[in-house]
DNA sequence: ATGACTGTATGCATACGATAATACACGGAA
DNA sequence: TTCCGTGTATTATCGTATGCATACAGTCAT
């Protein structure tokens, strides 16, 4: 995992980047729900950037919900998402959709493509509601 | 072309966002080569972004060669225009696409559902590849 | 020549990103 | 208990991003 990391010099944040990776390698079933993360050190380390920079992208990741960090243990990724009554859920729907839409748009890509891919991921990963 | 321009609250800054989307449109055809760009102006008052903050993306628009600018004129797409290689693209909709799976299941969200909803705002907008 | 429109430039202020250098707190194994 | 690996926290410094306000400088149509 942490060889697979790689920083960019974008404009885009580090921390930024690094969130973004691992988020793609937990959806992408590269680190499956209860996986440990590499520790903050080693990811600093790995990438030559400060550990308070790697424990940004992973206050981040624990923000969203996609990883539990454990004092003096690791961090790992989380078993089950936090549910949410569904309005809320059509709010969140709709408000991601619209950063999908925006980041394929930014990056030149049909953003009909990329639900495609998403939905065959899903299926292919059996990920449901 | 200036109505699809969204900025989103990502940690991503937003010149880096207006660049982004800019280069998108560009190399998706959206915006043809000698086309005529919306002006520092409008894209600052369209976005509600300061006029400095729009010229930091023009400026990054221009050193990457993708557009010129004339002083007192208004800017333009380079006649030619840096390419992306289908292979690439490829592997931006896969890496965007697991992006989007994981955000999807840490906020407890069907991806199905978000996929759906992308091909609507795309379809209501009429992005094309 | 005038005026409107465009890009260019500046100064000031605030907030954030990143690095560095330490130090502390907790859990588990030896 | 002691040690080590891990996350937590603090302070300082530097550069960048952003906003706001204002002004300057070309180009063009009138």
């Amino acid at each position: 995992m942490l060889s697979t990391l790689r920083i960019e010099d974008n404009g885009v944040p580090i921390y930024v980047q690094i969130r973004d990776q691992f988020l793609g390698a937990i959806g992408s079933g590269l680190l499956r729900p209860g996986a440990r993360l590499p520790t903050m050190r080693e990811v600093a380390v790995a990438l030559k950037v400060d550990l308070n920079t790697a424990r940004h992208a992973y206050d981040e990741l624990e923000q969203t919900g996609a990883i539990v960090i454990v004092r003096a243990r690791g961090t790992y990724v989380v078993d089950k998402p936090p549910p949410l009554d569904s309005a809320r859920q059509a709010k969140k729907v709709e408000g991601l959709a619209h950063q999908v839409v925006a980041l394929a748009v930014a990056a030149g890509l049909d953003p009909g493509d990329v639900a495609q891919q998403v939905i065959r991921i899903s299926k292919r990963q059996g990920v449901k509601k």
